[in-house]
RNA sequence: GCCGCGUUCGUCUAGGGGUUUAGGACGCCGCCCUUUCACGGCGGUAACACGGGUUCAAAUCCCGUACGCGGUACCA
């Protein structure tokens, strides 16, 4: 089993293409077949020279190695479309002389004007088809002396399939089963463009063949170039690899998922992004992996491992995919909680350091551990800021609800035994309070909700005697009697 | 317009003739745990697009309609 994730380096490595590369990948590993990386740049104009860096990193990231790629080499290199012109420029000519394709020498201006002047209502799309080809300029039109004359004066010209009459075209599709085109519906496709380069259909066609590709998973937005491709495996004779077309990922507010209407809503599209903004690549995976795909059983929370174990390409959805961002955030939470201390440390001292001035690994340690089950993201551990310095100010609505008449006293109190004392401990820390509030005859909310407002300014957080170990005595005690002052 | 694909809770989905008072997950709400917040546990909210058929029986099969998505490039 060989399978391939063929993007084209026109911008960053999107969430689709990389839940494409995904699906690939996945096949490849559960039957111990061939993840093969093919960089699909026959497009000049669209060319952006740092995608293809992208594409690599993004994989590697995600955990995703290619067997053979940019890069790595293997038997089928070079993995870019720019340089495998050869292939393309063969199997051209082998269609030529078949007469499956045929030279094209229409300027875009003619191209423009036939479908002006065929343009209706009903037709808003003139096809460069078996209707129209009789009245363009090309092989089947002008006499053989004519075709040699102009390809010998240089003159731009394209090759285009020759697409046959009354004929119905299957694809089994491994996710949709049979589908049918009638070859009417199918325009002669150009194949190789006038600048030299194959189009994807070609060149597609062309390098899975040869790089011997036994599965292709893309987009749906492949499925009606299908006819064209079937057309081409046969007619080169090659035999055409089995194909599943994954549902579409389409945005929140439906309609697909570009760069445009994600960014309105404020959701990441870039495998980068995605990246930066600190998420667990396997929580990305998993989410993924999900979208438009399911085990079939109730387990939701997925390993790279156990998802190459549980993926089969039948289980795939058939009905476009709406992200959503919630679920993407509580997997990354799941992941998050799977991580050690000193991963969560690590991952969280670039945004902790950013709000806070530089700290001890200890420290940082001590702070992961105890708020490990509390996040989402890794750097929310830079939220927490008070555990590093004092608060400037106290949340409004926890003080309202819980600072009361006799707060400031008790705080201030409170204050005094901890200094006075000889242990600092959880243990010993707590059985101050509650020697405390039962002296004064109060209930335990009374004092340890005011210490939390006082020590951390929030009302939300781990266990209040291990959050006061950690910020220290000598802290604790300034907090309290700085909070009694200013809270009153 | 034409062609192709699709349509089960708000979202991701299970279920593919009787097992279903349609199951799970996210979100939301409530309760429990608890000093708080989270985690966790328990419970709740909420769906078979519509219309015809086939059948003893349809979410499940067939047809139609509606709606959505994709394609209709010398882009991939």
């Amino acid at each position: 089993m060989r399978v391939r994730f063929a993007p084209s380096p026109t911008g960053l490595l999107h969430i689709g293409g990389l839940r494409t590369a995904l699906y690939n990948f996945l096949l490849a590993r559960k039957h111990g077949g061939t993840f093969i990386l093919r960089i699909e740049d026959t497009d000049r104009a669209r060319y952006v020279a740092e995608a293809e860096q992208d594409i690599i990193d993004s994989l590697r990231w995600a955990g995703m190695d290619f067997d053979e790629g940019p890069g790595k080499g293997g038997p089928h290199a070079p993995y870019y479309q720019s340089e495998r012109g050869d292939l393309y420029k063969e199997a051209a000519e082998q269609l030529l002389a078949g007469v499956h394709a045929y030279v094209a020498f229409d300027t875009p201006e003619d191209i423009e004007a036939m479908r002006k002047r065929l343009t209706t209502k009903e037709n808003p799309n003139p096809k460069y088809d078996l209707g129209t080809r009789a009245s363009m300029t090309n092989s089947l039109t002008l006499s053989e002396g004519e075709v040699q004359t102009r390809l010998d004066a240089g003159e731009p010209h394209v090759v285009r399939l020759l697409v046959p009459e009354g004929e119905t075209i299957h694809v089994q599709d491994l996710v949709r089963g049979d589908v049918a085109f009638d070859s009417a519906e199918v325009d002669d496709q150009i194949l190789v463009k006038s600048d030299g380069m194959p189009t994807y259909h070609l060149a597609n066609v062309v390098d899975d063949h040869e790089m011997e590709i036994t599965h292709v998973i893309r987009g749906e937005e492949w499925l009606s170039s299908v006819p064209k491709h079937i057309l081409l495996y046969k007619y080169l004779g090659f035999e055409p690899p089995k194909m599943a077309h994954l549902p579409l990922i389409m945005s929140p507010t439906g309609g697909k998922l570009s760069k445009r209407s994600a960014d309105k809503l404020g959701i990441p599209v870039n495998v980068q992004q995605y990246r930066d903004a600190g998420y667990e690549p396997e929580a990305l995976v998993n989410f993924l992996a999900f979208l438009g795909w399911n085990p079939g059983t109730e387990q939701e929370v997925f390993s790279m491992d156990e998802l190459i174990e549980a993926y089969t390409v039948e289980r795939t959805g058939q009905s476009g995919v709406q992200f959503n961002i919630d679920k993407l955030n509580w997997y990354n939470g799941q992941f998050v909680r799977k991580l050690s201390a000193d991963e969560i440390a690590s991952r969280a001292r670039e945004a902790v350091e950013k709000t806070v001035g530089p700290i001890s690994e200890k420290q940082l340690l001590a702070v992961a551990e105890l708020m490990r089950e509390r996040l989402t993201f890794a750097h929310d551990l830079a939220d927490s800021t008070y555990f590093f310095k004092d608060p400037v100010s106290y949340d409004e609505a926890g003080v309202k609800k819980r600072w009361k008449e006799d707060s400031a006293e008790l705080v201030r109190l409170y204050a005094h035994v901890l200094e006075a004392g000889d242990e600092f401990t959880e243990a010993s820390t707590e059985a101050s309070m509650r020697d405390l509030v039962e002296s004064q005859g109060v209930g335990f909310g009374q004092l340890i909700h005011p210490v939390r407002l006082a020590t951390t300014g929030t009302t939300a957080g781990a266990g209040m005697f291990e959050t006061l170990v950690l910020i220290g005595k000598d802290a604790c005690v300034r907090r309290l009697l700085s909070a009694a002052d200013a809270l009153g």
